[in-house]
DNA sequence: CGCCGAGGTTAACAGCGTTAAGCTGGAGCC
DNA sequence: GGCTCCAGCTTAACGCTGTTAACCTCGGCG
């Protein structure tokens, strides 16, 4: 026994395992409860369905990307707070593709019961909600004065951000193997496409 | 004439009407069949798997995207023909969510089967390549000075620009309807983030 | 005429997520 | 101690999926 554990958590940690290497729709729940040493049903002891099972990763994840910004968010100019929390976004999705992947790149009618779930969740904890964090540094950037004429709608702006930092990391996911494509170190990239972007952004801006 | 035409082709239309309309994973081969009057297996007289058949519809798809590029590569200055580029990307992928999902957002094995055929495809007609027509206009750009120090390697300046695009697009399909995001017109915001970007990458240009 | 392959049929298979029904052992209570 | 009860597990099975096997049918052709 390598530690019987909670069988609600090994079922957790095999999952989290297979649907990072494996995939998600390629891992079966038969293969989750052979890892876990169980049968399948008994995984539906502990989660309603494998929607669940894979929310309740997303959730864990989420959380961990909410914490991870609590370094940027100390940043004291805003326009570099925003491009703090644009790189760490960037690090995050490289650092946990799959995850990313179902988090940001998946669209269907579960993801709307995610985001309620998660909705909740955030609602007591603001400080970890990523894209609000990306709003409110907007907004202070843009009351100082540091945008120009076109960049003042803070959640635009903080959707163009967005964007740009999840597009990187988006064809990175798809991409970045295939042989007919030079793929660049999307760091690099991020880093200095996030900072041509705030240029731009800052061009006749009041307080330049 | 909704007449019999050829049942191959009558395969393609039910299935992009359904892949299009009902997600392709839950558009199962006996709903296209019936769509098309006949028995699942039929399909299977045309066409090796649902993949196969998926793939055909693709590259249809992209020959359009590339087609669409015409207009574009006729804008003679290279930062113009940039955004324009970049524009036309975006409406496509507005367009045409559905088959933009599988074609640039959906990492699998399939895929890199699906770009070799597109590989194929593409050498004997190298001026629907989106992303090398991107590579040339920033190479014009760059041998223009257009571009600042750190956006001399047109590869990473196309990937930033592709990222750019890819990324405002990817977040409408997955997001746009989402309740807890004021999501803006993402037309607009792929204009005013193209243009930012490329503002700020032409900062200390020699020829700016 | 004979045949033969293209294009269709129905039946069936393996694998998927999931549900139903039943077993078991230990905690809680009188 | 004896009783109940239920969490946690089992095996069997269901309905759905993509796909295959085996068979039919019919028009064109040597």
């Amino acid at each position: 026994m390598s530690g019987p554990a909670d069988t609600r958590t090994r079922i957790l940690d095999v999952a989290r395992e297979l649907f990072a290497t494996q995939g998600i729709e390629s891992t079966t729940m038969r293969a989750i409860a052979a890892g876990v040493g169980t049968s399948a049903p008994a995984i539906y002891h502990h989660f309603a369905d494998k929607d669940a099972l894979l929310r309740e990763l997303m959730v864990t994840d989420l959380r961990r990307l909410g914490a991870s910004f609590a370094r940027a968010m100390r940043v004291p100019d805003p326009v570099d707070r925003i491009r703090e929390i644009g790189m760490t976004y960037v690090r995050f999705g490289l650092d946990h593709p799959q995850h990313y992947r179902v988090l940001f790149m998946t669209p269907n009618a579960k993801s709307a019961a995610l985001e309620a779930e998660v909705a909740r969740d955030l609602e007591a904890t603001p400080e970890m909600d990523a894209y609000h964090l990306v709003v409110q540094a907007v907004t202070a950037a843009i009351e100082a004065g540091r945008f120009g004429p076109d960049y003042q709608d803070p959640e635009r702006v903080a959707q163009i951000c967005w964007g740009m930092a999840h597009g990187l990391v988006a064809l990175d996911i798809v991409f970045a193997k295939q042989t007919w494509i030079e793929w660049r170190d999307p760091l690099i990239s991020a880093e200095r496409s996030i900072r041509a972007m705030l240029r731009g952004m800052q061009e006749g801006a009041p307080n330049r």
